[in-house]
DNA sequence: ATTGACATAGACAGACCTGTCTGTCACGAT
DNA sequence: ATCGTGACAGACAGGTCTGTCTATGTCAAT
């Protein structure tokens, strides 16, 4: 049987996108051989090079859908609670949600520019591009509080966020959250 | 000549560890090979692995040089404000001017981290070890200014520090250290 | 039934990686 | 003067990396 995955199996691609998306964020973008991918996947290299021409672009690939990924997820648990509560320190129990995930190593777009060398690179330009868009939606969600300044509200979120993120990322250490909830009430009530 | 160095260069140690941290330092631990340090160091390969048995064995040195560098660079430039300022926020001028270094990439220890896979390793451990340093210090800051809880004060500012690195990092932004300044203030004089 | 699209399996090239090995040279101490 | 030490230069092995290529198999539409 030269298809074992049967006539009813998840299309390639989607394979490819599955393993390599756990892959590259589970062990890094340079850590993880296209080799790996495909074996994991299931799928022949010539499949692979259809659907990818290069590992850059499986690389874009991943970084983009990861991206949508999130931020709707992160979008939608914060809008959920936003509105009835009102305060900005919701946002560290949505955090804290997602490093509960077993398989949480930081986050995939710090990661790619920590990764990344010191010339620029298209992974990096998206990963940028993910920042500022979460800049922007936690500006939006200040200007729906009515937050004064919201776009300096908007940049020290940021700042106590990544700040989180990495702390928990390094330490492992199941409080990082609290600082995160102390440092966003203080702002947002000081 | 087979020393083109001459009989007063620096060790051939010194030459690969000088190479190896701005490479790894601008480049990523992965990206550097050790037959790029060897070259740009002008040493012999036999002369490398005497030195350093391992790749491995270079990067532990590599950090831990870094740790004692920039650790004593960031305790003397901070005692030497915080005492007549009094205010916390005077961290945020000296991240300022680490910043302005032209070959700033971020903090090597968070890219150590977001470099490492899953796995714990030699190198991620030097890095907890570091951050673990890091918020001993500033406990110790904390004291020193009688603030309340400190080391809920160093876990706070830690994650603010670490935070304004991240952003600084990645968005290149000149005012990233301004939400820094803010937060500290906050946090002191809340 | 034949063709075309797409999948698999796996060999292969060429680059790069870490680490080992041989051989040569300079220099200081005995 | 010889010998030990450390540095140099560079070949080499064995592995991994990305990406290309050939050969074969399956299935749906014509």
């Amino acid at each position: 049987m030269a298809h074992p995955q049967g006539k009813t199996a998840k299309p390639a691609r989607d394979r490819i996108l599955e393993t390599a998306s756990r892959l590259f964020y589970q062990e890094g973008l340079r850590a993880t051989g296209i080799d790996r991918i495909i074996a994991e996947s299931g799928v022949a290299k010539m499949s692979f090079y259809r659907h990818f021409p290069s590992k850059t672009d499986l690389i874009a690939a991943f970084l983009n859908a990861r991206h949508q990924r999130w931020m709707s997820w992160f979008r939608g648990e914060v809008d959920r609670r936003i509105d009835s509560e009102g305060r900005l320190d919701v946002i560290a129990e949505v955090l804290d949600e997602w490093f509960q995930q077993p398989d949480f190593r930081g986050c995939a777009f710090i990661n790619t520019v920590a990764e990344s060398g010191s010339s620029s690179s298209r992974e990096r330009e998206i990963a940028v591009q993910h920042k500022a868009e979460l800049a922007n939606y936690l500006e939006t969600v200040a200007r729906r509080l009515r937050l004064p300044e919201p776009v300096t509200m908007a940049e020290d979120m940021m700042v106590i966020i990544e700040g989180t993120i990495v702390r928990r990322q390094m330490t492992g250490d199941e409080n990082a959250v609290d600082a995160c909830r102390r440092l966003l009430r203080l702002r947002q009530f000081a």
